[in-house]
DNA sequence: TACAAAGTAGACAAACTATTCTATGATTAA
DNA sequence: TTAATCATAGAATAGTTTGTCTACTTTGTA
């Protein structure tokens, strides 16, 4: 991809991510970018277009970081807990590839434009289906009977959204920890 | 309270939650309510001030909704299982006081504008503790063991956050009920 | 070297934003 | 009845916003 398309997605995603979408102008992104308007419009025929670049950008980035993660691990059971321990490390702003915690971009984002730009929800959509796609694959691995199998993919699903907003608005940065406390109570108990 | 006050953070509240707060205007506020643009700034001094006046409002309707629901629960673990249910109710429109769901407004709000609006913040955070604290009060009543009580309120919280996103980014609207079968699980458990 | 593509800087338009203010009409209480 | 209060409608202000356009400069490639 073009260095200053992409340029242009990682400046305007930190700022989106930071401030949220509604209050970062093109204006604001073109002077933190040091690039003309022209060039931003050249690259993207909206800043709608702009905002969804920004979540597929992050998208990747964030399946990918999760990945790498998980190639640790041995075991599915091992898998499950890691992505608990990633939450854990971007929440208290551990991890330097994801950056400093603002929540989940991609709730951030739904929260803000709900189901008014189709798009940008699609986006959102989709990074939650890639995710719940990873965390089936591991649970795959050592759960075979489908109803449970399905008990726990939902469960750790489930608890990971409540991770992140629990950070978030109860502001408890411990909620990782916790849930992992009680991921290894589901992981036992399911054998 | 002065009935046109109420009137003006009803409509205000609709329109926030369903479209997201910067994305509704002061003049399209003042049509919806059908009032005057002088009438809104006699009661409120700015737009936050509105803003921080929805949040309470709605915190005030969520939690006495939450209190009725919860006074047919006989035991505390009842309690717990009707939080599960009242989302259920949510999540599929089923509520009519609580509205079309559209995820959790104090989530969405705090999503628009992170930290950058302290009164506003507060306003969500205040609501969050409002809803551990019952939900707390009613562990209590089953629960005496210090760190078991804990592992039950935090774990409670948690779904919570997680089923009402779960529903909303996802798409999910079985989440609450797939939370059920997982908080019984954890009341067994924890006997 | 020459030429096309891509970037820069920023003025500009049109539409929006929150907020203030004026002028007028309706209610209400003394 | 009279005076004070409250509401209305909407113009005006000052500042946003996104997106377009012009004129000029840099850059990469053939």
């Amino acid at each position: 991809m073009n260095i200053k398309k992409r340029h242009i997605i990682e400046v305007a995603f930190s700022l989106f991510y930071l401030k949220g979408i509604h209050a970062v102008g093109i204006n604001e992104i073109i002077k933190t970018a040091a690039v003309a308007k022209k060039t931003l419009y050249n690259h993207f025929v909206s800043k709608e277009e702009l905002i969804v670049a920004t979540l597929i950008y992050r998208d990747q980035l964030e399946i990918n970081h999760l990945q790498f993660k998980l190639e640790q691990a041995v075991t599915g059971k091992d898998a499950v807990l890691i992505i608990f321990e990633v939450l854990d490390d971007f929440i208290n702003n551990r991890d330097n590839i994801l950056g400093s915690f603002r929540g989940d971009y991609f709730n951030n984002s739904c929260a803000e434009y709900g189901h008014t730009a189709p798009l940008l929800y699609k986006a959102c959509h989709n990074h939650k289906v890639a995710l719940k796609k990873i965390i089936q694959m591991h649970v795959d691995s050592f759960e075979k009977n489908h109803q449970k199998n399905q008990f726990i993919v939902n469960a750790v699903v489930l608890l990971r959204e409540g991770v992140i907003n629990e950070a978030l608005v109860h502001g408890n940065l411990n909620s990782a920890l916790e849930a992992t406390t009680y991921v290894e109570n589901l992981l036992r108990f399911k054998r």
